[in-house]
RNA sequence: GGGCGGUUAGCUCAAUUGGCAGAGCGCCUCGCUUACACCGAGGAGGUUACAGGUUCAAGUCCUGUACCGCCCA
């Protein structure tokens, strides 16, 4: 019951200030990105004289008993940016010693979410930890155009704002608006980014239209149409009639209607006697009649049904008794249309082989009946109408049969003249009178009700209709081999690996891809075409005539390439430099001649130009610029850039599992294709956040969160800390997500608000479960937004990130109160506090174990060790212990010497995951003790900014590395555990300490004497006697710990201790008999590993041991 | 229709080659002990979705079923 929970949240402290904020700030308009503070009270704006000179903010009490990131991370960020810590220069560092990463670009359709925040921050953990290795660190950023996504939010906002379409306001005044929206976008992207801590090297931002990439576009379609890798064809897209546009399948969302299932009649035209004279076939869209140019019907019935019997009736015999009616049913069905229908369908599909036709009504074509295993002899009539041009399946099938494709559409969704009377009819409206007429003519056999799942654009919201249109396709087959191999023999490493399987797979498949978009924002393709006929007599007046043939001299193959379409023949001439010849007799006819133009020449486009020729109007699609973005970016076509030379193959793209198709294998074909080498090593693939009911987060449904919002109520690298945590190796991870309401900070959970499903869901005002007040979501129209205070959304999973940094903050501040003067001198580890060794071989081990983790983009184990280190070794136990040793002069000094080496380390292997935070400490931490380490043995350089510091060594520091300490330390631990389970057990107060006697044997007595204190300390006794003789005294309670029986004296009284242990016993009991069981098998024994056994041996004995201290204690309390 | 995942504590997720099912949050008890209540000490909580199988041993391997998510048609 999450919405009732007494839960409120307060902003930075300050829930006050979240209501006043500035609309602006969660506008459309451009985002600085220390929008956060400026939005914040004055008071909590860090003061200036932090910066810089270091010399102030000397008294640790100025550091906030509560870590408050608002006052932290700007400043910080400005530092950075100040000292230039991002940027990056090729240099002699070898190969191995450098680290490239670009930034899939985000789009600039609209602002960064959640997913980008992950995307971001798992590239910036990367970036940061190899940077801080050492390594020559490249992180290159920039934004995407994506073509129809931005043209068509712009164009929805025309269209809202002044009533006005593309076509109203033409192509130039429409790219020129786009642009004005990436510009304000790609500010709030960069914005965000920052906000986050990305250390991308901003001076080197890019975006896929950019001048350098434009080149690099028009350089690749250059040699791919050279090399006749590119070519023209038609295909089925989905059309947007609202729009006038293909749009991608990515961009079309299905919804189920209700609407209805026709039956029609269609007359066979030459039925012979005992033949039947009609078919019938269904449809849900009649109207697509008008474009029919077949009848199909299955080329084998008889074997498609038994077939299918078979396989029933082997599910039959192997189903379970619940599920065994159902199937008998259907199995029945089965047999009754074997007996009932297949003697038509045999007869139907002997007549198809015999060649008859039918007469299409109402436009009075005819069509052939023809055989295809696309028409289900189980499924309705067995015949289906064949629509190539209308349909996804049919244009398969139309393609099969070579049937014509006959489009009945106009770009504006009405219908044409091949519709006859139905010209000019919306496909909707035609629907209605065709069913209409049909029915009239006696030929509507029967209407049923069916819902239908219907693609509909998710641009303009309208339905998408299937529409064959002239597109440009790349030829995949020769280009897929190469990107195959590589990600096969292991060149381009995926992780996780199981996503190398999608991208085989689909690559593998080697289908041309449609590089075409009808749109205006984008790359042009830069064909430019004209039709001319051609007879003996013309040519040179076409050609020679207006400068082409000199041109194809001059420039044929360094900038200028050619391709003929024989539109008389259809024939495709490869090789122009033959065509351009006298025309002779056989010659004649209509070419259509294709031009591309590889570089931006003016004089070329003009001579073309002046020729006649036109450009292509289309554009590309996005993903062919994305494509090139790897090495684009560094300065491709260029093959002298020293960027490309030095950081190309970059080390590895980061990105989700829905881009491995539209991108990474386009990516590595493309890459291989201009390079001849693979544009990264390893493609590191993560999880995708779904919201708490497990679906995607999506703008149009409402339920995402805001990481702008993440960020101001919990900080940015509270943000980052929970989403290393959530970097599993699974697909999905689920984030329960809440409103914070603005009036009261209630959260309101948004599961119970947003309906379930796909559909956009419009939740603009919600109801505070708490206060009971209004307030609007950050999704609502700014209308509702002017009238209601607008919600924050985020989740409560960041407030484990919030916590980690406010413990983090307290521990180093507990450090900085008592490390005014620390030495550095040598120290002999073996010498020091077990303690002390103890931590120290802890710190060797999880830096060893964290470089490991890391390598395999292990995020959430790497963060996890990381925290263990700090959280439960560190603060819980190590700085409990380091307490009265700072309290002693003679021990203060090694124990200052220590903690601020491992606060030192700490901080270093945090840095990447939290830079803010530990950049701050680190400054302090500078300030209290610049030198740090043991000289000789532990060495740590110091650099002014921790985020340019080195990471602890790949290896840990072996020279404290301690397998005795840690097995030691356990059981001292095990111990302290044990006394404190039985106070409280017996509530014992904090406050009291205790009178504890432990009995053991010699041996290992003397291994706890060096430990004594600890015990002493973190257990909270008054005396602590180790004995190996004792009996019980009377009211002390008991335990056993391994080889430890523990007494602390007169905290218990005997009845109740006596039924303790009972209880304790009786568990014990069953552990014991589980292994003498497992122990007795004798087959356990022989089969089972050596090591395995002999460890079950180990547990029986010891838990006989601990059964034997208690029965020694239970017959005390009984004597 | 094909493919890839998932189903483990109330929630979100871990669990190397099969070998004592864990963590964080939440919950319960106690504690405002001078770093931290965004905290500390302790505790309860599990038939690992279901049905079979392999094995001395299954969350893990095999077969099937159900439900959820995504990708590709």
């Amino acid at each position: 019951m999450r919405q009732n929970r007494d839960t409120t949240v307060s902003i930075c402290g300050q829930l006050s200030s979240f209501q006043r904020r500035p609309e602006s700030s969660r506008g459309t308009t451009g985002l600085d990105f220390r929008i956060v503070q400026d939005s914040l009270p004055a008071e909590h704006i860090a003061p200036n004289e932090l910066q810089l000179d270091g010399t102030s903010m000397s008294e640790i009490e100025h550091l906030e008993k509560t870590y408050n990131p608002a006052t932290v991370e700007g400043d910080i960020y400005q530092r950075w940016l100040d000292a230039d810590c991002f940027g990056a220069t090729p240099d002699d560092r070898p190969p191995n010693e450098r680290f490239t990463i670009v930034i899939p670009p985000p789009n600039v359709t609209g602002a960064l979410h959640l997913g980008h925040a992950l995307n971001n921050t798992l590239q910036d953990i990367l970036v940061r930890w190899h940077r801080m290795m050492g390594h020559n660190t490249l992180w290159l950023p920039g934004t995407d155009h994506a073509g129809i996504a931005t043209q068509a939010v712009v164009e929805r906002r025309i269209k809202a704002d002044e009533g006005k379409t593309r076509h109203d306001i033409g192509r130039e005044e429409l790219v020129k608006r786009i642009w004005a929206w990436k510009d304000q976008y790609e500010e709030r992207i960069v914005s965000q980014l920052k906000l986050i801590g990305c250390s991308c090297d901003w001076n080197r931002k890019r975006f896929t239209l950019d001048e350098g990439l434009a080149k690099a576009v028009r350089h690749t379609f250059f040699n791919m149409f050279k090399d006749g890798l590119i070519f023209r064809g038609k295909r089925l897209v989905n059309w947007d009639t609202q729009l006038q546009t293909a749009v991608a399948d990515d961009e079309v969302y299905h919804e189920v209607v209700k609407g209805n299932f026709w039956h029609f009649k269609y007359p066979i035209k030459d039925a012979k006697p005992g033949e039947p004279d009609h078919v019938i076939i269904a449809t849900t869209r009649p109207e697509t009649m008008l474009g029919d140019t077949a009848v199909a019907v299955h080329p084998d019935p008889q074997r498609a049904i038994e077939q299918k019997e078979v396989e029933l009736r082997e599910r039959i015999a192997a189903s379970s008794a619940k599920d065994r009616p159902a199937l008998e049913k259907q199995y029945e069905h089965l047999e009754e249309r074997r007996a009932n229908k297949l003697p038509e369908l045999i007869k139907l599909r002997d007549m198809a082989n015999d060649g008859r036709k039918l007469m299409l009504p109402l436009v009075d074509r005819e069509i052939p009946l023809i055989t295809d295993k696309h028409a289900d002899p189980l499924l309705g009539t067995g015949c289906v109408k064949i629509t190539p041009a209308h349909d996804h399946n049919d244009y398969e099938v139309g393609i099969r049969n070579e049937l014509p494709m006959l489009n009945m559409m106009n770009t504006d969704g009405t219908v044409n003249e091949h519709g006859g009377s139905y010209e000019g009819m919306l496909m909707l409206d035609a629907r209605k009178q065709v069913a209409t007429d049909m029915e009239e003519r006696g030929l509507l056999d029967h209407v049923e009700d069916k819902e239908i799942d219907l693609g509909h654009s998710d641009r303009s919201k309208s339905p998408v209709e299937p529409y064959l249109s002239d597109q440009w396709f790349l030829k995949m087959g020769e280009l897929a081999d190469p990107a195959l191999d590589v990600v096969r023999d292991g060149a381009v490493k995926i992780f996780p690996e199981r996503y190398a399987k999608s991208y085989l797979d689909w690559l593998g498949e080697k289908r041309d891809w449609c590089i075409s978009r009808q749109l205006w924002w984008g790359h042009r393709i830069p064909v430019w075409s004209k039709t001319i006929d051609l007879t003996e007599s013309n040519w040179s007046d076409e050609l020679a005539g207006c400068g082409l043939d000199s041109l194809i001299e001059n420039a044929w193959g360094e900038n200028v390439a050619y391709r003929i379409e024989n539109l008389t023949t259809g024939e495709v001439l490869e090789n122009p430099k033959q065509i351009i010849l006298p025309v002779v007799k056989e010659t004649e006819g209509t070419y259509r001649f294709l031009v591309c133009v590889g570089d931006t020449n003016e004089d070329t486009i003009r001579t073309i130009e002046a020729a006649g020729f036109v450009q292509d109007p289309d554009v590309l699609d996005t993903w062919f610029s994305s494509a090139l973005w790897p090495h684009s970016t560094l300065g491709w076509p260029d093959e002298d850039s020293a960027d490309l030379k030095y950081y190309y193959p970059t080390s590895v793209l980061v990105t989700s599992r829905d881009i491995i198709t539209l991108w990474v294998v386009r990516m590595v074909t493309i890459g291989l294709y201009n390079m001849g080498e693979i544009p990264f090593d390893e493609v590191y693939i993560h999880t995708k956040i779904l919201d708490g009911r497990g679906e995607t987060m999506s703008k149009s449904k409402g339920n995402g969160v805001d990481p702008l919002d993440v960020v101001t109520v919990y900080g940015a690298d509270a943000l980052r800390y929970s989403i290393a945590e959530m970097a599993t190796e699974t697909q999905d991870v689920r984030m329960p997500v809440d409103y914070i309401c603005p009036h009261c900070g209630h959260l309101t959970a948004q599961a119970g608000i947003v309906p379930k499903g796909k559909q956009p869901a419009d939740v603009h005002r919600v109801k505070c479960s708490g206060c009971k007040e209004r307030f609007a979501t950050q999704w609502a129209p700014e209308k509702i937004k002017s009238e209601l205070p607008v919600a924050r959304e985020t989740s409560e999973k960041f407030e484990v990130g919030r916590n980690f940094c406010n413990k983090l903050w307290n521990s180093a501040r507990f450090a900085f109160m008592n490390l005014e003067n620390t030495p550095y001198e040598p120290l002999d580890i073996s010498n020091l506090p077990p303690e002390d060794r103890w931590i120290l071989a802890k710190l060797s081990a999880t830096i060893r174990s964290t470089h490991a983790e890391l390598k395999q983009y292990h995020y959430a184990p790497a963060i996890k060790l990381i925290r263990e280190l700090f959280w439960e070794s560190f603060c819980d136990w190590y700085i409990e212990l380091s307490k009265p040793r700072m309290r002693d002069e003679a021990t203060a000094p090694a124990a200052k010497q220590v903690l601020a080496l491992v606060l030192d380390q700490i901080l270093r292997l945090l840095s990447p995951f939290m830079p803010f935070v530990t950049e701050r400490l680190w400054e302090e931490l500078n300030r209290l003790a610049p030198k740090r380490g043991i000289p000789g043995i532990i060495e740590l350089p110091i650099d002014r900014f921790l985020m340019q510091s080195a990471f602890p060594p790949k290896d840990g520091w072996t020279a404290a590395d301690d397998e005795v300490i840690l097995k030691m330390f356990d059981n001292a631990q095990q111990a302290v555990r044990g006394i404190r389970d039985l106070r409280n057990k017996c509530t014992v107060s904090n406050k009291d300490r205790v009178k504890v006697t432990i009995k053991s044997t010699q041996e290992h007595l003397e291994l706890l004497g060096q430990q004594q204190h600890i015990v002493e300390r973190m257990a909270g006794t008054s005396s602590l006697d180790l004995v190996t003789e004792m009996d019980r005294p009377k009211n002390a309670g008991t335990t056993v710990v391994g080889p430890l029986q523990i007494f602390v004296h007169d905290v218990s009284d005997d009845a109740a201790e006596k039924k303790r242990l009972e209880k304790e016993m009786e568990s014990l009991e069953k552990r014991r008999s589980g292994i003498e069981n497992k122990l007795a098998n004798e087959k356990f024994v022989n089969n089972a590993k050596p090591q395995v056994v002999a460890a079950e041996r180990e547990r029986l004995a010891e838990v006989n041991r601990s059964r034997e201290a208690l029965l020694e204690s239970l017959s005390d309390l009984s004597g």
